[in-house]
DNA sequence: TTAGTGTTTATTGTATACAAAAAACAATAA
DNA sequence: TTATTGTTTTTTGTATACAATAAACACTAA
């Protein structure tokens, strides 16, 4: 058997659902703007209704306004919105590792993803970073058992948010301090502390992120 | 000024979408059970392009789930399903009377709502409770500030759930209890307290429904 | 001018049309 | 029979067409 991995096609709404987060994400357009199904559809160059599917998406997830029979609103991405969103985030991740440390049988897959990214040098690449640090909470999701959260979780991932962040060497450190408690957490089977410890853990990369984002205010 | 208040139409997706939810909810289908969006557009009368919208909002909701060129699955609405949804819930409600005692300042609206279903007699009917309940979970996410966080629940409240367990006239004490101490927890500005019992509150909900469907399963 | 009304234009909500993929079925070869 | 291939049928993904709503503009009457 020749192992072929299945190549699908992604759908047209999610594909262009994907590339306007990352537009609004990336700030290419201005908060509050206004954008038309129709503009996208045609910069795109496809039909609106992919797009009108990706709007009704992206609206359900926080990052557009949908109003009746107008145009949508692009929601900034500001302090406000960042800190709302990492609470929400906060509190789901320690729920997760609450019910990983709970439930959660064999934490080999999570050691093993942990061991293999202390191994490398650092500071690592944006992408090494982004890749170990996505496993590694993704691990921890699906040992939650909840898949439901798992999915929720998913949808609010959003790795551009922090990127001028990421190089530190110093916050390297630190996210590997609190990933290597996190893990003591789970095989003590220690519910309570891992759900205090991820809870910090978020939040302390939200205000990495807002400590970030004054300090590019105060530049411009 | 004749106080007319403005009619809006509800968009054929949402219509659907609610009628879908519902329909899953009260076990109209069963779990597992494929759905074809032409088999429901047609009952319903309409084209397939807003059920198309309903089942895509329905699979972001968790209700059903989506698969590419074929017929979406109805997800079963059983104890691990119910288990799931209510944890996650738990903390976000939570998160949202952490923030309401952090950030609230007038609680007046809120100890309104209570005073006002207090001089009820009970026990309350069914549709009474469903609105109090509803009109105070509301109020403290509006307090908490956190409009992303209000978003999420309001998709998140299914108030058909409970059904059977609301107008025993022991669980609406119960509630008023849970309730009063809330008030108490933000007015003092005690957000750690606020955060606990409303998980608590909402898990005690959980196991209330979990209850009523092992006797419910018993007696079939 | 200015408030209000009719008309045009642009944009969205919904329906339909067409293309592509999956499922069901039939036929053939082992 | 059993597995495999070719064909038909059904169902979805995307594009387009049409209807309804909202914004923009011009005009009229005070």
């Amino acid at each position: 058997m020749i192992p072929f991995t299945k190549l699908e096609a992604t759908p047209l709404s999610e594909r262009i659902s994907m590339l306007l987060k990352d537009a609004i994400i990336e700030g290419h357009f201005k908060a509050g703007e206004e954008i038309g199904l129709t503009a996208i559809a045609e910069r795109y160059g496809v039909s609106r209704t992919p797009v009108r599917e990706a709007f009704q998406s992206l609206a359900k997830d926080g990052f557009l306004t949908l109003r009746m029979n107008k145009s949508a609103i692009v929601v900034g991405i500001d302090a406000h919105f960042l800190t709302n969103h990492y609470e929400i985030r906060s509190v789901l991740e320690a729920l997760a590792a609450y019910d990983a440390a709970a439930n959660g049988k064999d934490f080999s897959e999570l050691q093993g993803i942990q061991e293999e990214a202390e191994k490398m040098r650092l500071p690592m690449t944006l992408e090494e970073f982004r890749s170990y640090n996505m496993k590694f909470h993704r691990c921890i999701w699906e040992l939650s058992g909840n898949e439901r959260l798992q999915q929720m979780l998913s949808a609010m991932w959003v790795s551009s948010y922090s990127s001028s962040a990421v190089p530190e060497i110093s916050r390297q450190t630190r996210t590997f301090n609190a990933h290597r408690r996190l893990i003591n957490d789970l095989v003590n089977h220690d519910s309570d502390a891992a759900f205090d410890h991820m809870k910090r853990h978020i939040i302390g990369s939200l205000n990495n992120i807002l400590k970030i984002l004054d300090e590019g205010k105060k530049e411009a």
